[in-house]
DNA sequence: CTCCCGATAT
DNA sequence: ATATCAGGAG
């Protein structure tokens, strides 16, 4: 458990890049549509393993059907499987919106909680989408939102202890937090989440157009 | 670790 | 054909 503090180099250049980031992306902003705690809750489930413009396509009927925990939590399931059924593991994701809708009526007042061990009791939410609601929808910085894209420019840019951790989400948190102030974390996976889709994207990184060659391992690996 | 799973890019 | 997309549960 050698949990040292990361290197003042390493430090220097997390605080380069997320200059360089607010520069680039200004208006970063979280790309999910929803106007309340509860639809980016369903809108953050329905994203697993799926593009956040695909969730913006079915949200709108499905809000306007169940806008709040009370109306979805007397949908069935195969109501809500068709309407999200594009997004993928739509089994999955009916049972458990539908869940987490029945649960916030019945154990929390028909709303979101806004702390993280009540949103983890939650079906089908877990750490990654605790965040977002916690930082998009109360504002409230507990923790750094870690998905695919966050977890892969986090390794490029040799922000992680070991690369053994790409897969570790909370290890990838773990390694971010201190890098990073606090009350930066909410915009730093929205600034992460911009550049990996536009620049930085897994199938074909656009080194030559980016900004951010000098901090990263990747131009590297590309050299082939 | 596997499974869930449709849409799109390459 | 294959990889990837704002993951989570068993």
């Amino acid at each position: 458990m050698a949990d040292r503090k990361p290197t003042k180099a390493t430090q220097e250049r997390a605080q380069r890049i997320y200059t360089k980031l607010e520069k680039l992306y200004p208006d970063a902003h979280c790309a999910l549509n929803h106007r309340n705690a509860f639809e980016l809750l369903v809108a953050t489930i329905l994203s697993a393993q799926c593009t956040d413009e695909r969730v913006n396509m079915v949200t709108p009927a499905l809000f306007k059907k169940y806008p709040t925990p009370q109306k979805m939590a007397k949908a069935t399931q195969e109501q809500l499987e068709e309407l999200i059924r594009t997004t993928g593991f739509y089994r999955n994701k009916a049972k458990n919106i539908l869940g987490a809708a029945t649960r916030i009526v019945e154990k929390f007042d028909g709303k979101v909680p806004d702390n993280m061990d009540d949103l983890l009791s939650l079906p089908g939410v877990a750490r990654k989408t605790a965040n977002v609601v916690l930082g998009n929808a109360f504002g409230i910085n507990v923790g750094v939102v870690v998905d695919t894209h966050v977890g892969r420019l986090a390794w490029r840019m040799g922000l992680l202890r070991n690369a053994r951790d790409t897969k570790d989400a909370v290890k990838i948190e773990k390694d971010l937090m201190p890098l990073f102030e606090q009350e930066n974390w909410t915009m730093l996976s929205h600034l992460l989440i911009s550049h990996g889709r536009g620049v930085c994207n897994a199938r074909k990184p656009d080194c030559e157009n980016c900004q951010l060659v000098d901090d990263c391992k990747q131009k590297d690996v590309k050299k082939k």
